[in-house]
DNA sequence: TAAGTGCGTCGTT
DNA sequence: AACGACGCACTTA
């Protein structure tokens, strides 16, 4: 509750870090919103790589801070996340983007097949694309991909390693095949 | 049953 | 043109 400003090279985009018990995520804020989130990244303490220059962090961007962190450590600990900040998805495709929201709509301790996905989103072939989609979804964890099962129940994959997926789903009490 | 192979499909690079 | 966080039919053990 004591964000450590930080400011990326790019303009108008605020990174921030969100100490967890399980390491250090990255959140980044457009103008939008929420735009990315990152899990800790191998190691543990915070990359040389990134400039830390102490600036005036915007007050919108403080509340949606407040209101991503409190959603992650809800989300982290098995239970479900009453807010969200606002979420900019708007770096995706089209066809990423509907696949996001339609990521929205499942349900806390839910799950959807890459197949039943696809179909939602109207197209019922692509399913195969609904899995790449997944694996480029920016807002990981809060935007529930762990929650996409391969048919059958199977785990399938994920981007952020298998680990991380089995660990959300089983915070949520999904059991899978 | 469980595990492996082949192929259709389609958005992305 | 090639490559997947897939799905399904089919073959083997």
């Amino acid at each position: 509750v004591k964000p450590k400003k930080t400011k990326s090279s790019e303009q108008g985009i605020f990174e921030l870090i969100i100490p967890t018990p399980d390491g250090e995520f990255t959140a980044r804020y457009s103008e939008a919103g929420l735009c990315s989130l990152r899990f800790p990244s191998g190691s543990k303490a915070s990359k040389h790589a990134r400039r830390t220059r102490e600036m005036e962090l915007p007050e919108h961007v403080r509340q949606w801070h407040i209101l991503t962190e409190a959603a992650l450590a809800r989300s982290l600990s098995g239970r479900v996340p009453e807010w969200l900040p606002p979420v900019d998805l708007s770096a995706g495709s089209d066809f990423q983007q509907r696949v996001w929201r339609a990521l929205l709509e499942i349900g806390w301790g839910r799950t959807k097949s890459y197949g039943v996905v696809a179909a939602a989103i109207g197209r019922p072939k692509a399913v195969r694309a609904v899995g790449g989609a997944c694996g480029a979804n920016p807002v990981p964890v809060l935007v529930p991909c762990h929650r996409v099962l391969a048919a059958k129940q199977k785990l399938g994959g994920f981007s952020g390693g298998l680990d991380w997926k089995r660990a959300l789903l089983e915070r949520e009490g999904i059991r899978t095949r």
